[in-house]
This record gives C-alpha cells, sequence and structure tokens, in this order.
DNA sequence: GTCTATACCCGGATAGAC
DNA sequence: GTCTATCCGGGTATAGAC
C-alpha cells in the first residue's frame, strides 16, 4: 500500500483543481493562470505552495499513478480469488490498463509520456504499479517488460488516432496478449 | 517509393536547418526564432516560406518519416534475397527499427508523438512506412499492429529512460519478437 | 503567512514598410 | 523576401500590502 505524504491542505486544493483542468481541457488548459483564476486566486499565490508547474505536475502524476495502480492491484487480488489462470490474468489486466488510460487520456499521457521525474516522486510507487504484470508473467522480468511495452504501445497508439479508422483494436489486443501469456518456446 | 513534394529551394534550407536544431538541441531548441537566427534572418520572414510551426513540423515529421522507412523496406528486401525467414525478419525489422529510433531519438519523438496530421503529410507514406511489418508478419494486420505496438512501445519507453537502469532491453525485445513472430495458437 | 500587482523574458504570430 | 514594430499568452521572480 501507498500512503500519501502529508501536505497542505492548499496543496490538495491546488492539484485537485489542476487534475480537473487537465481531465477537461487537456493540457494546453492547464496552465498556473488557469488554475489560480478556477481558484479564485492570482497565478503567483500558487508559487507559495508549489515550488514551480513541474512539482504540481509531479504531484499530479503521484496521485495518478496511484489511482492506476490501484486499479491494476484490484484485478490482481480478484485473479487470486482463483476464477482465473496466468494467462486470464494478462488479459484482464490489460482490458484494466487499456479501460484506465481511456477514461482518463490526459492523465495517462502525463503519467507515461516523457521522462519520469523520479526524485519527485514517492519512493516505490513505480515498483509497486508495475507488481501485477510481474506476477501476471510468472515474475520473469523480460517477459513483463515485453507486456508492458505493448500494453503501453497499443494505449498510446490508440489515444493518438494512429490506428486506421477501421482497425479491429480489440483484435489486435488479443493477438498480443496470447502471444506474451506465455513462456517463449525457441531457445 | 515516395517522391518529395515539390518546393522552394529556401523551405528546403528552412527544413535542413530545424532538422539539424531539433536533433542536436531537442525540441526545446526547435523555435522559430532560433531557425531564423541560424539562417541568419529574422523570424518572422520565415512565414514567408511556411505557414506556421506545426507545418514546419510536417515538412520536417515527412521527411523522418521517409528515412525510418527507407531503413525499413531495406531490410525487407535484403531478406526477400532469400537468406532469412519469416520470423528472423521481424527480429531484422525490430532492430532496424530501435537502431534508427537510438540515432535520431527527437526525430522519432517527432515522428510517433502524438496525433498525426495526416491532412499534411504526402499521401501513403503512412502506408508505404508500414509495409515490411506487415509483410514480416505475413500480412495478418491484427498482429502487424500488435507488432507495432510492441515495437513503438519498446522504443518510447527506452528513449525516456523508463526501465530500470539494469534492465535486458535486449532480452526484452527477443522475448517480444520470438512472441509475435508466429500465428496464435490458441482458437 | 498569504495574497496582490507588477514586471520580465520567451515563444508564436501578424501588419505593413522597404 | 526581408525587415521593424507589435501583440498575445505563458512561466515565474520580486516587492510589498494586509
Amino acid at each position: 500500500m501507498i500512503v500519501a505524504p502529508e501536505r497542505s491542505a492548499r496543496v490538495g486544493e491546488i492539484v485537485e483543481t489542476a487534475r480537473e483542468l487537465l481531465e477537461r481541457e487537456g493540457p494546453e488548459g492547464l496552465t498556473m493562470r488557469r488554475v489560480a483564476e478556477a481558484m479564485g486566486i492570482r497565478a503567483p499565490s500558487l508559487y507559495k505552495h508549489v515550488r514551480s508547474k513541474d512539482d504540481l505536475e509531479a504531484l499530479l502524476m503521484a496521485e495518478a499513478f496511484g489511482g492506476m495502480g490501484a486499479d491494476l492491484h484490484a484485478v490482481m487480488m480478484d485473479a487470486r480469488k482463483g476464477r482465473s489462470k496466468k494467462s486470464t490474468d494478462l488479459a484482464e489486466l490489460g482490458r484494466a490498463y487499456r479501460r484506465w488510460a481511456l477514461a482518463h487520456p490526459h492523465l495517462y499521457r502525463l503519467v507515461t509520456g516523457g521522462p519520469l521525474p523520479r526524485e519527485r516522486l514517492p519512493e516505490g510507487l513505480e515498483a509497486w504499479t508495475a507488481e501485477p504484470v510481474v506476477a501476471a508473467v510468472g515474475g520473469d522480468p523480460d517477459r513483463a517488460r515485453a507486456a508492458w511495452a505493448f500494453a503501453h504501445g497499443m494505449t498510446i497508439l490508440e489515444l493518438d488516432g494512429r490506428f486506421p479508422p477501421g482497425a479491429d483494436l480489440d483484435a489486435a489486443w488479443a493477438a498480443g496478449i496470447a502471444a506474451l501469456a506465455e513462456p517463449g518456446r525457441r531457445n
């Protein structure tokens, strides 16, 4: 479990406002001036609570990470109740991953796009989020990375509208997951 | 084969300057002012040749697309000389893809990050670039999309430094390619 | 301690003169 | 085809009012 670090109530308000703005209007809408405006104050006042815009984005990232991670962990827990086998896990996980991303496209981009500001993120958050994937492939780190790359690639290409209009993405997901769900056969 | 559309020599200069700037300094360095400066003119003059910065980026994108596509087509041609079978094709293709991206990280991001401005790109460029991948998986579009997503995911996560320091990326690539290279077995 | 006003710098873009 | 002047919007530092 991940515990949110202590911080003033004001900071919580700012992050919440920023999250709503980002989800509603996308990255263009997330400016310090707009956040302040939405809170009824002036932009410079924000700097009494957060160091910089990058800092604010890191806080948002931590929150979003936690939300997505919670969803994935829930799938893992469900699977452990016995109703599913390993390869089903991975398929379920993939669906949960995709569902979360499509429900929060801008947050997904924030969390997965560009380098991670690791110094600004709670320690262990990254590994915790990845746990369910590692578990679903039986602990093989190479296959876990391949699966993660596949899921991220499918997701970001879909969000960016890079697949042709008629593409059957369910089928592409199924093809990839089926292939990656079991141990390699050659070598 | 793709033919570059007609355009004034000056536009060619601008695109070339922009490409050098982007490759050398990254997206932060690519501003209209810096491009102009590098050419010894003022920024507003650029607008006599390109409509907007987005337009300039689209020109850059088309060029980069062509470059990457040419590399992938070369691999496909080589394979057709008979030395390799299908699954080898996909592995070779993956290596060429990764190599190109690591050699031109900023161009790769430009080409694959965010939505495609399809109206501004030469028609057919996208499909032409994808041809070798489709060929390598025997024409199955679902598997081609899965393979592309995997390759893009691996590549962008590597460029963004999202894998842990000790991760064996060669192994992750191999695991993914081996899995995706052959037709699915279940259903 | 919290906010405001003001101001600076940078980037994209336009208008109009030469 | 290039210039100068200029506008707008964004991040952010500073100084000071309450």
